[in-house]
DNA sequence: ATTTGTATCAAACAGATGTTTGAAAGTCAA
DNA sequence: TTGACTTTCAAACATCTGTTTGATACAAAT
């Protein structure tokens, strides 16, 4: 939050309290509270609430864009997989990141907004493609379209569990299990899992 | 909504509408409106909003504790894992089943409240109990309580995602392959994507 | 120096929202 | 009927919250 520009700091302050308490559960005094500007700097810079929610959404969308994973050309799409699924494991549940730029995405997209539009064009269509891309190579060839995306949101839905779900997966494990301990160990059940479920197309 | 009981109402419509928009979006005079009592009521019966979300919480799990599946001894586990994604599946996306039970639940285990200790005693613990079991039959012997729980984490993913993210699925799959059209696809999709994972235990 | 446009601020406003009140109506037993 | 108790109601209350205002300070250009 030590970004001089106020807008910045509004829109940085912004992402993370919608992100944890939803649109409506955010204040706009909480959030130019920790912005540490004065309350009429969201109707200067933004007009209202609402347009700094969908500014706020399409700042952290345009920021994560940018992140691009990439491989060496004749790479195994089955390393590719794992890469992606770790990728994404990491980002959404590692302690030592801020996870809040995917949460607030993840909210946006359970509970689409007027931002959802560009969220989708800028962020998830682009994942979308890569993670496409990966299960074209791995599905066998002919597999229709609509089996790809099931798969896809097979892999993608054990992913954003332990990011969504945190509280009961903790509950239900017990301390001494805990698997955000240790995303590794998460990230690579997830990747064999879905390995496996891959390996054999027809059974 | 057709109770005559009073304080049913409110809890049926409090459900509802807590289910939508959440703790903060839900506004008693909504609920008071849809159930059709003074506003007074909340008061009178639930002391608070906050009270009223907790017993609307206990309400649902308690009425959905009920249902229970069980199978003649006998049954294969695969049999058993197929009818229990089936039947979750359906429960959480067949259009002509009321969703909201479902929903509430799941909000209240993404962000717990003080509802969340009963919900799991009441809702969460037995159906992770008969899944536990099934796997217990599908995994090999000695495969440690752990692994068994990340697997059953990786098949509720898998059901959940489509129901908190059925906005962008719908978005990315297009309206020909909507996958919500029919939800017994969808769930063979998921069945046959786990029966595989379980298929070869160490690949 | 004057003007013009930008940025910041404290204060207030208007509406929504959770909650309370005190009375009225209804219920039921003695 | 009386009295005690429960339920329902319209109204008001207090607070929170999004938004606006008008003044002030600052900077750059004329």
């Amino acid at each position: 939050m030590s970004v001089e520009n106020p807008r910045e700091r509004v829109l940085e302050a912004a992402g993370e309290i919608f992100a944890e308490k939803g649109f409506k559960g955010a204040t706009v005094r909480e959030i130019i509270d920790r912005a540490d500007v004065n309350i009429a700097a969201v109707n200067y810079y933004f007009r209202d609430k609402e347009r700094l929610y969908i500014e706020a959404v399409k700042h952290v969308a345009c920021v994560d864009a940018d992140e691009h994973l990439a491989w060496p050309r004749g790479t195994p799409a089955a390393d590719k997989l794992a890469d992606f699924i770790r990728y994404h494991v990491a980002r959404l549940l590692d302690p030592h990141k801020p996870a809040w730029h995917a949460r607030l995405m993840m909210r946006e997209l359970s509970q689409p907004s007027d931002a959802c539009t560009e969220l989708v064009r800028e962020y998830i269509e682009p994942k979308s493609k890569i993670l496409g891309g990966i299960l074209e190579e791995l599905l066998p060839e002919g597999t229709p379209r609509s089996r790809r995306a099931l798969t896809a949101f097979s892999i993608m839905g054990q992913i954003l569990f332990y990011s969504t779900h945190k509280p009961i997966v903790s509950l239900l494990m017990g301390e001494q299990d805990d698997p955000y301990a240790d995303t590794k160990v998460l990230a690579d059940h997830i990747v064999r899992f879905t390995l496996r479920a891959l390996a054999q197309p027809e059974a």
